[in-house]
DNA sequence: CAATCTACCGGGGATTCCCCGGCGATCGGG
DNA sequence: CCCGATCGCCGGGGAATCCCCGGTAGATTG
């Protein structure tokens, strides 16, 4: 159940690199291949790693507009706009959150006519307020180990 | 160049997992595995796929609390965040946005102390609005095949 | 039609994966 | 102290996979 700094160290490596062997994996976190396994497989079965995800450009394959859309969300009925989300490929990530605007989503889209479909799609469910994003400063990274303890 | 449904179909799987060996991936999207290595070494050395990360459960590895946080920043001098951004590997995701507020940050904390000593480092460059995170409704994905052309 | 290019297939040696038994350290009880 | 159990790790061997090679069918060009 706890995670020690080698579990950190092979969720780093994994962080880095999904695809490397496992064998390689072994070798630099200094363990053989067959402690390595077990290691990845409790992380798995645990529920600590939940997968393994290819990073995709999302310009180079024509989705180049991303905007971050905030919804705000006056209804109790959510299965609605669960539907939207599932249906809706677009809609990249949305996270529910406190405050007034209680949906917070990242969409991507193939132009401007169709982020402005997609923004229309959500006004359905309350008022949006969008964004454009210019750059991701920080691509997406997961967590690391903790300075000290 | 161009990407065929063949692509969006590797795509997709490895989108789904990874990890799954080449031939495997030949497998499920019907080509022998030879071809389907030619063509994921195409799709990194053009930049569709930038990477494979393991994704993992924030909660199981600390850091329980999960915000979005929208820093507004009326400055010009972007060095400085960007050297925090590099330092503090609690922030997940920053995007450059249009709009008043001109970034929006995901970040991920051990408790609400270290979240409040987060935003404060962020208060630092302009005023922050920060909305706790629920839930992830839409866990992150990447983007899918155009519905038609 | 010949030359060329592209995308694909199949093969064989090197590598890796996967499951097994065994070893050393730690811990609690007799 | 000694024993038995448990845990994490190592090493080995057969099976699967990876990687690089040549070969083939179809499209394009001259």
């Amino acid at each position: 159940m706890a995670i020690d700094s080698t579990d950190w160290a092979i969720l780093a490596e994994l962080q880095a690199d999904a695809r490397i062997s496992l064998t390689e994996l072994g070798r630099r976190v200094s363990l053989s291949s067959s402690a390595t396994t077990e290691r990845v497989r409790r992380l798995e079965s645990e529920g600590v790693i939940t997968g393994y995800r290819a990073e995709v450009d999302l310009t180079k394959v024509g989705y180049p507009v991303l905007a971050v859309v905030r919804l705000k969300y006056p209804g109790n009925k959510h299965e609605p706009l669960r539907r939207l989300l599932a249906e809706r490929s677009e809609i990249l990530e949305c996270l529910r959150t406190t405050g007034d605007d209680c949906y917070t989503l990242k969409v991507a889209a193939a132009s401007m006519p169709h982020l402005e479909e997609l923004v229309n799609e959500l006004t359905d469910f309350g008022s949006t307020t969008t964004n454009l994003v210019y750059s991701q400063t920080q691509s997406y990274r997961g967590p690391s180990a903790p300075a000290a303890g």
